[in-house]
DNA sequence: CCCAACTCTTGATAAATGTCAAGAGTTTAA
DNA sequence: TTAAACTCTTGACATTTATCAAGAGTTGGG
C-alpha cells in the first residue's frame, strides 16, 4: 500500500524526494469494512487519511438525524476534518467508509512533525488546503445559486465518478435533497 | 492605515515580527465608495485586500442575476477570491463595497515574494487559509442540514455584527433564501 | 434639505421540494 | 443459498420557500 503513497508523493511534487524515507514509517495500513465509522461528533480527529481504495463520506445529520454530506473523498485523496484536527478539538461531523476501504493513516503528532521537518510534506498540505478550500467554494456557490436540477447536472458534469460509484440516497445528501427528488429530477434531463 | 495592519500582524503572531518594514511598502491604500467593485467574473484577481474600515461582499449570480454572497469581510479581515488569486485564473466571483471602505491591498507578486521569504507572512497565510476553510465547511454544512429558521437563529448567534450591519436584502443572500422569507420568518423568532 | 432610490413588510399565489407509503428489484452477510 | 435489509421508483399530498405586487418608511448623495 506504501507504494499508491509514494507514487502520490512523487506525482503531486513532480520528482521522488529523497527524504521520502522520513515520511513513510509514520504512515499506518488501516482495514476496514463497509460502514466503520472513523470518526464521530464530539471525538477529536486524531489522523489523516490517505485512501489507497474505497471511499469515505464526511457529513452531519440534523435534527431529524438525516444526514448531509459535506465531501467524498476517493482513491489517492486525503480526508480528514481539517479543523478540528489542526485544533484537535472535538469535530461535528462523521467520517465513514462508504465500502470496504484500504487507508493509510497518519496520526497528529507525526503529521506536526513532518510539517515541520520536511517542506515537501508542508507543501503537499497546502497544495491540498488550497484545493479543499477552492472545492468548498465552490459548494456553497453552488448551493446557494442553483436550484436542485442545476446541482444535479453540475455534479453530473464536474463528479461523474463519484455520481456513478454511489447510491442515490447517498448522492442526495451531498446535493442537498431528498433522494425522491433526485430519482424525479433525474429522469427530466 | 497601516498602524491597523501593524496591530493585525502583531495580534496574529503575538509580537511585532524585526521585519515588518520588508512587508508594508507592499501594500498600497485604496478608498472606495459604496458599491465600488473590486472583481468581477472573468475577471483575474491581482490582489489581496485586507480591510482598514468597511466591510466587502464576495458573490455570483445566479441564471436569473440573483446574487448569492459567499461571504462578508469586514475591519481586520482579509479578502479575496484565493484559488484564483493563487493560480491566477478568471474568478467566478465578485467582490463589493457594500459601503465606503479604507483598504490595504498587496499585488499578486508582492504576496508571492513575501510568502517565500517572511516565514512570518507564510505562517499568517496558512493561519487564514485554515480558519477560512473551515468557516466554508461550517457554512456547507448549514446550508445543506439547516432549514431556512435555523440558519436564521445560526447566523444570529455566530454573525450578529454582519446580521446587525447589513441590510435584509444582503443577509437573505447569504443565507441562500428571499428577503420576503427573512422578514417572514423572522418575526417568528 | 430634499427627493429619487432603496428598504421593509405584508398579502396572494405559484413553484419547488419534502414526507409518507408501498411494491418491485437488488445486494449482503450469515 | 437465502432471508433480511437495503434501494429505486412512483403516487398522493403537505410544507416550505419563491415570486410578484404594492404601500409605507427610510436614507443618502447632490
Amino acid at each position: 500500500m506504501l507504494e499508491t503513497l509514494t507514487q502520490h508523493i512523487t506525482n503531486r511534487l513532480g520528482k521522488l524526494p529523497d527524504n521520502i524515507d522520513l515520511v513513510l514509517p509514520h504512515f499506518e495500513a488501516v482495514i476496514t469494512k463497509r460502514g466503520d465509522l472513523l470518526l464521530q461528533p464530539g471525538e477529536v480527529c486524531k489522523h489523516v487519511y490517505f485512501i489507497v481504495e474505497g471511499c469515505l463520506q464526511v457529513f452531519v445529520t440534523d435534527k431529524n438525524g438525516n444526514e448531509s454530506t459535506r465531501e467524498f473523498y476517493i482513491e489517492d485523496q486525503w480526508a480528514t476534518d481539517i479543523f478540528g484536527f489542526q485544533n484537535q478539538i472535538p469535530s461535528a461531523e462523521y467520517i465513514r467508509c462508504t465500502e470496504p476501504c484500504k487507508l493509510l493513516r497518519i496520526h497528529y503528532e507525526s503529521f506536526q512533525k513532518l510539517a515541520n521537518v520536511v517542506p515537501q510534506f508542508a507543501a503537499i498540505y497546502k497544495q491540498i488546503l488550497e484545493v479543499s478550500y477552492n472545492n468548498t467554494v465552490y459548494r456553497v456557490n453552488t448551493l446557494t445559486s442553483m436550484d436542485a436540477l442545476e446541482r444535479i447536472k453540475w455534479m453530473m458534469e464536474n463528479k461523474p465518478k463519484i455520481m456513478a460509484r454511489l447510491s442515490s440516497k447517498l448522492i442526495a445528501s451531498y446535493l442537498g435533497i431528498s433522494a425522491e427528488t433526485l430519482t424525479r429530477l433525474k429522469s427530466k434531463i
